[in-house]
Formats: structure tokens, C-alpha cells, sequence
DNA sequence: GCCAAAGTTCGGAAATTTCTGAAGTCTTCC
DNA sequence: GGAAGACTTCAGAAATTTCCGAACTTTGGC
């Protein structure tokens, strides 16, 4: 029974990855590794779970391939593809909205560029830009932040790196 | 020539509120609310400058209003509403990613639950919620800092010098 | 070298989202 | 208090996204 809410939790987890920007069948097969009792799984596992075909399976590994939430193992001579999430799956997530932040970024120095000073649209452009400029500088301090409380008062020296 | 730019800009701006989250509408409504020079706005002057019908503006400036993007503007016996990008559009649209967040947290704890430790997706789901705790306990920190560099050097007795 | 299983690609169907247009409600002005 | 303009609502059309399934390619085993 609790394995029943188990994959439930992994649905609604796939629902709100969907929320955040991921294509609904990447999302999905993401709550599979990470919700999977194996250490890797493989694309037919995936399909198997979801009840989907290989192809759509194929290019959601792809995808997640891509920005770098999952990895493909290095295979003992396997006839199947192993993957799995990666260590630093999360902060890598959450950093792919930076390209948003930068979009948005330059949207508002275009708007100030064409527009003249003293201007209500120059104003707003310019707050804006203020605001996702601020972001842009916090955000790497976040992570590493995190990092920091991953690897928990070593040397202050150069972090180990995560497998 | 510079005019047409900046609705260039406009509808890039659009796009990326897209990906951010926004429905297509609200996200091209709220670029004309950003880019247009004049200090207020009614939902004619969005249909006009879109060029869509009246029936998606009221939409689309609803979604604004329960988001608190925008506000009504007490309205001196006017025939048509009024309405203009609040001041704090900005942090509001970074907080909406609290929720998404929040639910990430619950998936991955409902997750834990449901899984015996020493399991790898035990593993991996203790991982993922320590993540999102961390986010959590950050971005209220973040937006108070931006309020910082908004209000300058008040009587805190330290010079701000920001980078 | 040949077979079989695994993975990829892509055209088209299905489902979902998104927008419009028209009818209805409310408000202001005279 | 009547008329006209502004806004809302909603059913259906249009467009986009999403997924499957079958044909094709690649890889590993013998």
C-alpha cells in the first residue's frame, strides 16, 4: 500500500517539474530515478513503469541528458544502456532558470536602450533590470552555499568533488 | 524604427515569462504593461496593441491582478478601468516559485516516507529534500536584501557600499 | 558475418491549451 | 431611467503540444 503512495508521490512530483518548465514526459521519467529502488535503471525499465513507449522514453533520457540531470554509466559491457540521476541533479535544476533570468535581463536593456530617459516605460524597464541584475549576482553565492553545507567544515581548501 | 525594437523586446520578454510560468496572454499583457510609455493602461489599449479580442485581455488581466502583478487603480469616475504594474511586480513574480518549490519538498517527503532508509531512493530523496529545505530557508533572505539595496542606507548606522 | 535485442527517429493521431466572437451584465452619463 | 460603452463569460474553433507505433540504425553476442 505504501508503494502505491510511493509512485503517487513520484506523479505529483512529475506534475510540479512540469510547473517549473520540464516537458511532461521528462518529468515523469525523472520521478522514476528518482523514486526507482534500483541504483540505475534502464530506458525499458522506465517504459515499463510508465507505460509508455520506447520512444518517448528515448527522448526524455535525451532531454534529461541534456541539461545534465541524469547520467549514462559507464557500462560493463552490458547489452542495455544504465542511467542514473546525478549527484548535483537539484542545484543543476534550479540553475537552469538562470537562462531565464538572462533573457529577461536582456529584454529590459533592450526596452532602456529605446526608450528616453525620464520615460515611464524607461523607468519600469530600469527596475527591472535592477531587480534581475540583483538575482543574477546572488544566485552563484546560493549554491555555493549549498555546497558549503554538503561538504561540512573540511580545510577551507578546494571542495571534494562529488562522484 | 527604435519603436518597433522595443514591442520586439516586448513580445522576447513575453516568451520568456512564458517559459517562466506565465500563460501566453498574461505574459504579452504584462510585457505591454512594462513597455508602454504611458502610467497607466486599460484593457482597450492592451487589445489594441496586441490586436487581440477583449474576451482574452479580460482573461489575461484577471490571471495579473490574482497574482498581484498588477493593480487596479482607484478610479476617479472614469468610464474605463485603469491599471499599472505594482511596484513590487518583480519579487512577486520570483516568490510564485516558492510554491513549486513547497510542493517538491512534499513529493520528496511524502517519498521518504513511504521508502525504508538505507534504500537507495531513501537516499535520494532525503538528498532531494535537504535541497529544496535549503532553498526554502534562503530566498526569504534573498528578497529581503533586494529590499535593502532598494532603501538606501536608512539610519542603519553602516554605509551600504553595494559592488 | 549474421542474428537479435536496444535504442532512435519521425509522421501522424490524440489530447490539451489557447483564443476568439457573440451574448450577457454592469456602470456611467445625460 | 434609458442608452451606450466597458467588461465578463463561455462554447466552440484553431493551434500547439504530446505521444504512440512502426520502420530504421546501432550494438553486442555467437
Amino acid at each position: 500500500m505504501s508503494d502505491k503512495e510511493r509512485w503517487q508521490a513520484a506523479e505529483r512530483l512529475a506534475l510540479a517539474l512540469t510547473e517549473g518548465g520540464l516537458q511532461r514526459m521528462s518529468a515523469r521519467a525523472l520521478a522514476v530515478f528518482l523514486f526507482t529502488d534500483a541504483e540505475t535503471v534502464t530506458m525499458g525499465d522506465i517504459a515499463d513503469r510508465l507505460g509508455v513507449s520506447a520512444g518517448s522514453v528515448s527522448g526524455a533520457v535525451k532531454a534529461l541528458l541534456s541539461v545534465g540531470l541524469i547520467e549514462r554509466l559507464p557500462a560493463p559491457g552490458s547489452r542495455r544502456e544504465h542511467y542514473r540521476l546525478r549527484d548535483n541533479a537539484w542545484p543543476t535544476l534550479f540553475s537552469t532558470q538562470n537562462t531565464v533570468v538572462r533573457v529577461m535581463l536582456q529584454a529590459a536593456e533592450t526596452g532602456i536602450a529605446t526608450t528616453a530617459s525620464g520615460d515611464p516605460a524607461h523607468e519600469r524597464l530600469m527596475r527591472m533590470r535592477d531587480f534581475y541584475q540583483f538575482l543574477l549576482r546572488e544566485l552563484p553565492g546560493l549554491l555555493q552555499r549549498w555546497e558549503q553545507e554538503q561538504h561540512p567544515a573540511r580545510h577551507s581548501g578546494r571542495g571534494t568533488q562529488p562522484a
